[in-house]
DNA sequence: TCACCTCTGGATAGATCGATCCAGTCCCAC
DNA sequence: GTGGGACTGGATCGATCTATCCAGAGGTGA
């Protein structure tokens, strides 16, 4: 088996999704993974910390790259976030609201208690701002009005999984897109005709 | 000493914030409280859930009250939700980053693992956005957009805590502060034209 | 004063935490 | 085949976790 370590650093990723830092035991961690203690110990001398950090980098790295390949699949940079938040809600749909942002809970446990993973959520979120900055001055759209749209639709993104998590309900991620396509309608410099109903229902 | 209750929910209540539910210990809650195990177990029979579940919705209404405090002291609706973000800001900057949203963290992490304190979250966020819509549709707003706004608001305003606890950086919080202006703007049918820099700087 | 109830004080139980340890297995180079 | 590094298996350690337990302090009403 030379994909211990892995198997190690997706087990960590879906369970710190799931229940946190501090809510993950490394025992847990190594049962999903089917590896003893020593095997963690011996890929990650670190420990916990250090398995988490991997774990939230490939996780957002992973994450990145699946939100890239439904924004190519549209057309046009407005229909890529629509496809975004669109696919967010099925997502959070499709497993009873489990599957949402996969860092932001370790990012609020870590932001003021531990600053080595706080470091490695961080560098998560930088990529994400740039890879979406570059997207949309790639638009047309100036170089800090590209990181200000990125950075506001990542911000609506994560707080509508907050909001819908918490309330077993969708709604919150079909408001907050409709408006982040408001806003990158703007940033565009688009008409200013809705795509969407700005006013959906509650699911 | 009649107020070990109080005392032990408002440790909790601060703790919670700063460490999430499971990265806090009993001991330490007691330790901050200045109060001995039999006191929690006497005045919250349900241990460590129900004196959680009490503190979220007791930091919750507070949160409510400090935002509705600092909302009616603005003119106007669009000055009140600019009030409200830099008032975040100026929080975060001042306290480290260590004071956001109350209860953020605890909902991410008991989304999906406690019911009975997920429903505490999901009280609260109903809440907040009952008040915000109510505040909307005093302004002229239907019923409906009044309630979307409200949660893009407080997505725009929890997303950008995210952010800004894990990159140490007010930046998302301005930005998505004139995302809300923006979005209040649009709603109350005002002028297009802007009330703020849409492109801050980082800080 | 005495009985009673609320609340406090702190020891302790039983489980689980992250981490360490070393013997043993496997595989490749030589 | 044989030596040696990479890796596994699992017992075990001390610390810490939540929760329980009961004796006693303090105030109140009869």
């Amino acid at each position: 088996m030379r994909d211990t370590r892995q198997r190690l650093v997706q087990a960590s990723a879906s369970l710190l999704q799931r229940q946190g830092l501090t809510g993950t035991g490394i025992k847990q961690i190594l049962a999903e993974a089917g590896a003893p203690y020593s095997s963690l110990y011996h890929h990650f001398p670190g420990g916990k910390d250090e398995l988490a950090a991997a774990a939230i980098r490939v996780s957002g790295s992973q994450y990145q790259e699946m939100v890239e390949a439904v924004w190519e699949q549209a057309p046009d940079a407005i229909s890529s976030v629509a496809a975004v938040f669109d696919g967010a809600a099925q997502a959070l749909e499709s497993t009873d609201f489990a599957v949402a942002c996969p860092i932001a809970t370790v990012a609020l446990e870590v932001a003021g208690t531990n600053e080595r993973l706080r470091l490695a959520t961080a560098e998560v979120f930088e990529a994400w701002i740039a890879a979406g900055a570059a997207r949309f001055e790639s638009e047309g759209i100036a170089t800090e009005d590209a990181r200000s749209l990125a950075i506001t639709l990542i911000a609506l993104l994560e707080g509508a999984f907050i909001l819908s998590q918490s309330l077993k309900d969708i709604e919150a991620v079909h408001v907050a897109g409709a408006t982040a396509i408001a806003a990158a309608q703007e940033a565009l410099g688009a008409p200013t005709g809705h795509g969407r109903d700005p006013t959906p229902r509650r699911s």
